[in-house]
DNA sequence: ACGAATATTGATCATTTGGTCAAACCAAAA
DNA sequence: TTTTGGTTTGACCAAATGATCAATATTCGT
């Protein structure tokens, strides 16, 4: 009555409106994903959503803003995705724990993943603020309380800026080149829970090994150690 | 006189005819690097070669041609940084080694590595031979060879397949990603040797760490480690 | 059931894009 | 110099592409 609240058919969220918005941008992850933003047709992106291609402009007005609403999906995913670290965790769990959200993240967004990773490639032209911003707090947030771990001597002396760059090309790596592992380890199309396992514990022995969090299991045979020297 | 030397267009090699053609390859290599193939266009690739775009016609067929050219030259680049692993050497300073080529590629190429990651996002329909044949070998080889290294005890164990993943992960990203890590760092728009230098050594000492091949630094303080348990 | 708001869609348009072509150009052998 | 075979280039074309629109259909509050 009193209240003003006109719609305009912009911001309008009616359920109609909101499950297409959804189902196209589903259907356009995939093939921004595959093709990057300039090699991505409207008309791939209509057919991927079973929809006609006018519908996508009606949606969404120009491709420039249906891929803006994708990266801010996938932005949001990224940012739900960093649990919080206080400086009193364990150093080794903690790590552990992260290693394996961001690979639940590859496993089970592999599109997203990959558009990242190809808005990245190409400069990150509409991300730079994201990066240069809130990207940049989190991790000089997350550096600045490992470093005090390392200061207090609960884990070794290593460069937490660049570990966490490595963690993330690890962890990434299994989603953005999937053929290429797939056709290496020759497992099928795709790679199975099997291979997400192993890699996960890999990644985490590593990362745990190389900060001294967990110990290194011994070689095999002592008689032979002098051969390494 | 005898001899049958007739030249056909497509296979001479006269010396203006290689120089357009390693100058079209170069400007390609960057299109290709930031769009994509369907996102490259020929009239960009005429423009960065700095020549008409029907010249890029002449010397390359069609564009799928000039795509593979490029890509010919980028697997033939990789294959030859594969340097010769023997049962007999040292584990250490051969994985030390190879991490320190493979940063050398990042560094000198970083169009040639966003061209091969492309690729791989999009699923290399161009070059599922190359990986299920050459590449799969190459580390079916060098796995091989290090599994023997950590039976003999020379290493700690580890799964040698994912290690080779990993360490190719780590150092494309430097390539593929580095507008992420400059936004990041806040270093200028580029990476330069420091940088280089520095994520180089932290490949390198978290492999060997975690291969039992060099020691990791103590923890600073002794009288905290009753915290971490 | 009615009407206003919202949603659907085929037809259509201007621009871009990969590719062609013929005429002009040039290097170098004869 | 002349000839020959490769090279250069602007003009051009058909197909693809992002975007628009008007006509039609559906939804939903009242």
């Amino acid at each position: 009555m009193g209240t003003d609240n006109k719609k305009t058919a912009a911001d309008t969220t009616g359920r109609i409106r909101l499950e297409n918005k959804e189902r196209i941008i589903k259907a356009a992850e995939k093939i921004f994903a595959k093709n990057g933003f300039r090699g991505a047709t409207t008309a791939d992106i209509a057919a991927a959503a079973e929809l006609p291609k006018a519908n996508i402009h009606y949606y969404f007005g120009t491709k420039e803003d249906l891929y803006r609403a994708v990266l801010d999906e996938i932005v949001a995913l990224w940012v739900s995705s960093f649990r919080e670290i206080k400086h009193d965790d364990d150093p080794a769990s903690t790590l552990a724990d992260y290693i394996r959200a961001k690979m639940e993240l590859s496993k089970n967004r592999p599109h997203a993943s990959r558009v990242f990773a190809n808005e990245l490639i190409r400069g990150a032209p509409r991300m730079k603020d994201y990066l240069e911003g809130a990207l940049k707090e989190w991790v000089e947030e997350k550096a600045g309380i490992m470093d005090q771990w390392i200061e207090e001597g609960r884990m070794a002396p290593v460069n937490t800026r660049t570990l966490i760059f490595h963690i993330w090309a690890m962890t990434q790596t299994w989603a953005d080149f999937e053929v290429q592992w797939t056709a290496i380890l020759g497992t099928g199309d795709h790679l199975g829970d099997a291979e997400y396992e192993e890699a996960t514990n890999a990644i985490i022995s590593m990362v745990l090994r190389s900060c001294g969090l967990i110990p290194v299991p011994p070689r095999m045979t002592e008689t032979e150690m002098k051969l390494t020297v």
